[in-house]
DNA sequence: TTGGCATGCTTTGGATCCAAAAACAACCTA
DNA sequence: TAGGTTGTTTTTGGATCCAAAGCATGCCAA
């Protein structure tokens, strides 16, 4: 589902495991991370699953403190306010760059995207196609290290949107879906200006909704 | 919990002398870097080099390519001008979270950093003091991960800036002095209006000036 | 009972050795 | 002579073993 190079390195592999775990919310915020039992539960030995934290702690998915091990981190509500902000910054920027490139039969896939999100979905399938219709209004974008960026936002955070969802149900489907459709007709008219300005709004509004819930951030573990 | 400086991790140790040499630009973009070469030179065997390398790829100064070890990045004008958008983006935010909890001594520093500047530095210390100058603009700034991004970017784009200032001299200072009693002067009235305006301004024209050298990107071969 | 310290157990960090993949070079063939 | 191919060398990736740093438990003393 995510980003598939395919790297078959051995630690790329099991990176890609626990990268799947922790996005599905597998893994929560705050649990210790001992390699010895990844290296066991996916095969191999302790130095491949060193890489792959390494790498895992490089896309903000695992925090590794020096001689303590690696822990997925635990953020407070103003370090996912932060988190938001960073994302109403870059992805417009993302946006702009990708919309140049982009066909009509791009256009037409992210269309298609939607339409499946609005065919009704469960909390756990609309955290995938949202992900989804979002990257793939990015695909445009050529610059890697914007895009790793803005992955890096989307994985951070990702707990804490599914969190949201679970507590707030899906009455929240038809505002996000009206963004949504604003920011494809946009996006339509080649207009980038707009497309910039909706998705902004998009997520300065999800942001000030966050904000308005702490009690995602009580462990509930 | 006072001293402990000594992240005394031999591999934290390696990455520190990579990442020294790379932004003293002793280690060229395009270069490759065999771990065994830094293995003996820096002490150690090859694995902590390994771990070093993966911690300077997650901060954007090396690039890992599976079965191919790290070099580093050698970029092109278009990358460099995405980076230098993603500073337009990123740091008047990290600047406005910034100014906040930024004391009058704080302000005080900053201001000595900036007159140190104009007494006349060559182009080294140029580099180093305007680094520290921004920088301690965003000392107030207490998330990691927006700085952490920033001091990504600062670093991806670091050897250009060096290209830069090498090729056209130090003519520029007096812009560059005005701009940043500018953003001093806002942020001494506490203004954040007005700083994150002008640091947007500064970085915007230093990205159009940028990209109007080109010749800077073709020194690699 | 409680505070502090010492000892063990667990977990991470590092070194050496071995296997696999890629770069390089020389060779053979058309 | 040029191009593809194969064999060698270099370099990276992975496994096992050993050392050091944390953490917990339990003991001793006040």
């Amino acid at each position: 589902m995510s980003d598939a190079p395919a790297e078959s390195a051995a630690s790329s592999r099991i990176a890609q495991a626990l990268r799947d775990d922790i996005l599905k919310g597998l893994i929560a915020p705050g649990q210790r991370l001992r390699q010895e039992d990844i290296a066991e539960r996916l095969g191999g030995s302790r130095l491949p699953v060193r890489e792959a934290l390494r790498i895992l702690a490089a896309e903000g998915l695992v925090q590794i403190e020096p001689n303590k091990g690696a822990r997925v981190p635990s953020l407070d509500p103003g370090e996912v306010e932060t988190l938001y902000r960073m994302r109403e910054r870059l992805e417009p920027l993302a946006l702009s760059e990708s919309m140049a490139n982009l066909s009509s039969a791009d256009l037409a896939e992210i269309s298609d995207i939607q339409r499946r999100i609005e065919q009704g979905v469960d909390v756990t399938e609309f955290l995938i196609l949202d992900r989804e219709f979002h990257m793939a209004t990015y695909t445009g974008c050529s610059d890697e290290q914007l895009m790793l960026s803005v992955v890096r936002l989307w994985n951070s955070t990702q707990h804490y949107r599914r969190a949201f969802m679970s507590l707030t149900g899906s009455g929240r489907a038809q505002i996000v879906n009206a963004e949504h459709r604003l920011l494809m007709e946009a996006m339509d008219r080649r207009d980038t200006e707009d497309a910039e300005l909706y998705l902004l709004g998009h997520i300065r509004r999800t942001r000030k909704e966050l904000v308005r819930h702490p009690e995602i951030f009580s462990t509930g573990s």
